[in-house]
DNA sequence: GTCTATACCCGGATAGAC
DNA sequence: GTCTATCCGGGTATAGAC
């Protein structure tokens, strides 16, 4: 019954990364305590120290795990579509797609854990934690910047600046599309349909809407009252 | 020189509301401790507790005085908008602009604090914290009921549920456009124009694209797979 | 009524035994 | 790798000064 190798039970620090990952989503980072991390996965308070430093650390690696995949998939979202486009412009939608679309697929996998994991990271990108911004803004850096390009690309005949804008506004209502689907918000009580299925739909025809909206006038003396006239 | 009455220095209690507001911003609510508010306000540690009670209900008090006026305003600008129609149905973008133009207002305002308030505002509505959110959707409740009633009228053609959804996308763009004004951001470097002056056409032509969006088809079959084909 | 000093318990971090 | 003991800083309650 001897295994030759038996692979050396690497549990602990798994078991405390599960635990943390849905502690932080239930009560947020500074309420979840280590004694509470530990004590759900089983393990001693000094094992998260041991294994990641600090809290801080294991906070960062909760993210990385999940987000180095979750971008993964994002370029190689892009990378298809760049192919098989062969050189061509690439479709605006099939591009949001790409980026926004694999997110809520990732939300919508409640059996893995990666719809846990959307809802913490839908509201971490507006976090103060100065660490947890900076790191985001790392893990984020190769995406974006390949992403905002394709669409730089897609819609030459709109101002960059006027793209960045609206995919920063893509980003937030996506954000609150993945915390609109578990109740107790805002909206408690209104919603009557709040199956993930359609989500993915309803979103993203929201999003290439704002996308492809007319582009803003500024008018250069103050606006002020605009809205007060009829 | 005897005054009648002198006011009785009503200022710990002000102070103290300032000076948390500032540092939530600045840190999150639970980064910043008791002791960084009170010391910053020039009071005693147990002057929150005198004045009101905890640190939960010193949060709420924050936003409870900032919030309640401007969602009078917000109701007061839908008001006029519905005395002006007389009767008629009012424009989308008119409703649009009484929420959220009057909100980016409150945001433009650097000097008396409407800024810092809706930096907090903003990444508020995502807050794990029972408590917070409990006190938003109560804050919220009237004003929500009266736009999405409006809004419901104003768009016949578009399912109720659909202008819920789109309405909460909507807020989560506001959030992250408010969010996007201070640097520091996922998007740090990249900003050319965070003209706030610019921000509000920029916001509003989006939210309008998105709220107009053709409705989504939803397949009854799963979707899965549907980004990959060519 | 307003404010202060102080004591309490809980949470994160660390050292060192095993 | 894991656990125990301990330290320091955070929120809170209270007793009492003004």
């Amino acid at each position: 019954m001897s295994q030759p190798v038996r692979p050396p039970a690497p549990e602990t620090r798994d078991r405390i990364l599960d635990a943390a990952e849905a502690l932080f989503v239930e009560h947020g980072f500074e309420a979840t305590s280590m004694r509470m991390i530990t004590s759900q996965a089983g393990a001693n308070i000094a094992a998260v120290n041991y294994h990641f430093g600090s809290k801080d650390a294991l906070i960062q690696e909760v993210f990385r795990r999940r987000l180095t995949e979750l971008n993964r998939q994002r370029l190689a979202a892009l990378e298809r579509l760049q192919a098989d486009a062969g050189g061509a412009p690439l479709k605006p939608s099939r591009i949001v797609d790409a980026f926004f679309g694999t997110a809520l697929e990732l939300a919508a996998d409640t059996e893995h854990g990666g719809h846990t994991f959307m809802r913490l990271l839908g509201r971490t990108y507006t976090e103060p934690n100065a660490f947890v911004r900076q790191f985001l803004a790392e893990e984020y850096a190769e995406v974006l910047e390949r992403f905002l390009g394709a669409l730089y690309g897609a819609l030459p005949d709109v101002p960059r600046e006027e793209i960045l804008w609206r995919f920063h506004f893509m980003m937030g209502a996506m954000s609150y599309a993945i915390a609109g689907t578990d109740g107790l918000q805002l909206f408690a009580g209104h919603f009557d349909d709040a199956d993930p299925q359609r989500l993915m739909p309803r979103l993203m025809s929201f999003l290439l809407g704002g996308l492809r909206a007319p582009l803003p006038e500024f008018s250069e003396v103050a606006r002020k009252g605009g809205r007060e006239a009829a």
